[in-house]
DNA sequence: ATTTGCATGTCGACT
DNA sequence: AGTCGACGTGCAAAT
C-alpha cells in the first residue's frame, strides 16, 4: 500500500493527520478494551494525542491523552505515554490526509458558573435576603473552597454552593461537607432548578434553595 | 468553490463526513461560546452527532450529540436539536471527505468497576473481614442504589462503596449520603487507593478503607 | 422525559 | 506530581 510510506512520514514529522483505515485497536492502562477489525477514524494531533472514533456517537472509542509518543513501524500505530499505550493495527488505508496549519485556539464561552457567582454575589441581598457585611468567594475550607460564603452581623455564615444547571443530589451533598467544616453555618444551593429528591434531601438538612439564572 | 455542492450532497445523503475548512463557529444553548476564525476539523456521524476539532486537545472545541438535525445553505452549517444550535460558517473548505462503510461497533472493556465489585463480592470475607450471611449488590435505597451491602450475623449493615481508581473525597460524601439512609450502618470505601485527605476525611466518619485493584 | 452515577471521563487551577 | 472541582461534561441504565 502506497500510503504507509506517507503516514510514516507525518509520524516521524510529528504532523497531525487524520486516516481512515480498516484497522484494530488494542488498548492498556487504567483500563484495557479491545476493538475489532472495522472502519475507523483515528485522529493525530501534534500535542501527541490519538483518538479513534467510530461511527456515533461524540467520545472516540479509544483515545490517550496529550504528551503521549506516536510511533509507526510499518503496519502499527502506537501511542504510549507513562502508564498507557494503545496500538493501531492497519489492515488496510482508506483514506489519509495531514492537516496543516490547524488552529489551536479556544473558544469564548458564556453562561459559565462563573458569571452565576458574580451575579449572586452582585445582588446578594436579592437572592441570599440576608444582609452580609463581608461575602467572600472561594471560600478556603479544610474540605475544599466554596463558591461563596456570607459573614452576617450576627457573625453566622451563609455557605452557597453555586451550579450551573439544575442541581442534584451530589450537589447537595458537596454543600453539606462544606458545612461539615464551619460550624454553625447556613447552607444555600443556588441554580436555575433542582431535582425533586434533591430538594428533599436539601430541605431535610435545614438548607435553602435558591433560584438563579443567566437570564436578566 | 466546487466542493461546496459536495458537501450540500453529504448532508442531503446523511453521508458521515470529515470537513477541513477555514470557519469559524457560534453555539448557543446550556452555554453560548464563539469560535474565531480558523482552520477547524468538523466531524459529522450519521447519528446526527456533530464535533469541531482543534489542533490540540480529545474533546473538541464545539460539538451537538445524536439526534441533531444537520443542514446546510451553501456556506453554513446548522445543527441543531431541542435547545441547542451550532452553526459552522464556512470561508474555505479545505478537504473534505465521506466515509463510508464506517463500523459503528463498541469497544470491549476490562478493569470496570463492575470487576471491582465482583471480586469483593467473591472474597468479601478476605477484604471485609467480617461474616455476611446476606450480600447484596446495587442495594437500594431513597438516595440511591449502593454497590454492595453486607449483613452480618447481629444484622449490622456493612456498607461498600467501590471506586475503580483512587479514592477522593467526593466518594467520601457519597458514601456518607448511603449511610444516612441505613441507620446503624457502617461504612467502606474500597479502591486501588485514596488521596490523603478523603483518608483523614474518611476515618473521622468512623468508615474504613479497603484496598482492592485488579491484580490477582 | 427525568434522574442518577460511572468514566480510560477531560481539563484547568492550585498546592 | 497530587488533589480538587467544573464541564455545554458524555453516556447508559433505571424510574
Amino acid at each position: 500500500m502506497i500510503l504507509l510510506p506517507v503516514l510514516a512520514s507525518y509520524v516521524a514529522s510529528n504532523t497531525p493527520f487524520v486516516l481512515y483505515a480498516n484497522c484494530n485497536v488494542v488498548y492498556d492502562g487504567r483500563a484495557s478494551s479491545l476493538l475489532s477489525d472495522g472502519n475507523f477514524l483515528t485522529i493525530y494531533k501534534s500535542d501527541g494525542s490519538l483518538q479513534i472514533h467510530g461511527a456515533d456517537k461524540i467520545m472516540p472509542r479509544n483515545y490517550q491523552g496529550a504528551k503521549s509518543r506516536l510511533s509507526f513501524d510499518g503496519r502499527q500505530l502506537v501511542s504510549h505515554n507513562k502508564r498507557e499505550k494503545i496500538l493501531v493495527n492497519i489492515n488496510q488505508i482508506l483514506q489519509l490526509l495531514p492537516l496543516q496549519e490547524w488552529s489551536d485556539h479556544s473558544i469564548v464561552i458564556n453562561k459559565t458558573e462563573k458569571e452565576l457567582v458574580e451575579k449572586l454575589l452582585h445582588d446578594w441581598q436579592y437572592f441570599i435576603d440576608v444582609e452580609c457585611h463581608t461575602i467572600v468567594r472561594e471560600y478556603s475550607t479544610d474540605y475544599g473552597p466554596v463558591d461563596l460564603v456570607g459573614v452576617d452581623i450576627f457573625d453566622c455564615k451563609h455557605v452557597v454552593e453555586v451550579k450551573r444547571r439544575k442541581a442534584s443530589i451530589k450537589d447537595v451533598t458537596q454543600l453539606r461537607k462544606y458545612l461539615e467544616c464551619i460550624p454553625g453555618a447556613k447552607g444555600y444551593i443556588a441554580a436555575p432548578n433542582i431535582s425533586p429528591k434533591a430538594s428533599k434531601y436539601l430541605s431535610q438538612h435545614q438548607c435553602r434553595f435558591i433560584t438563579i439564572d443567566f437570564d436578566a
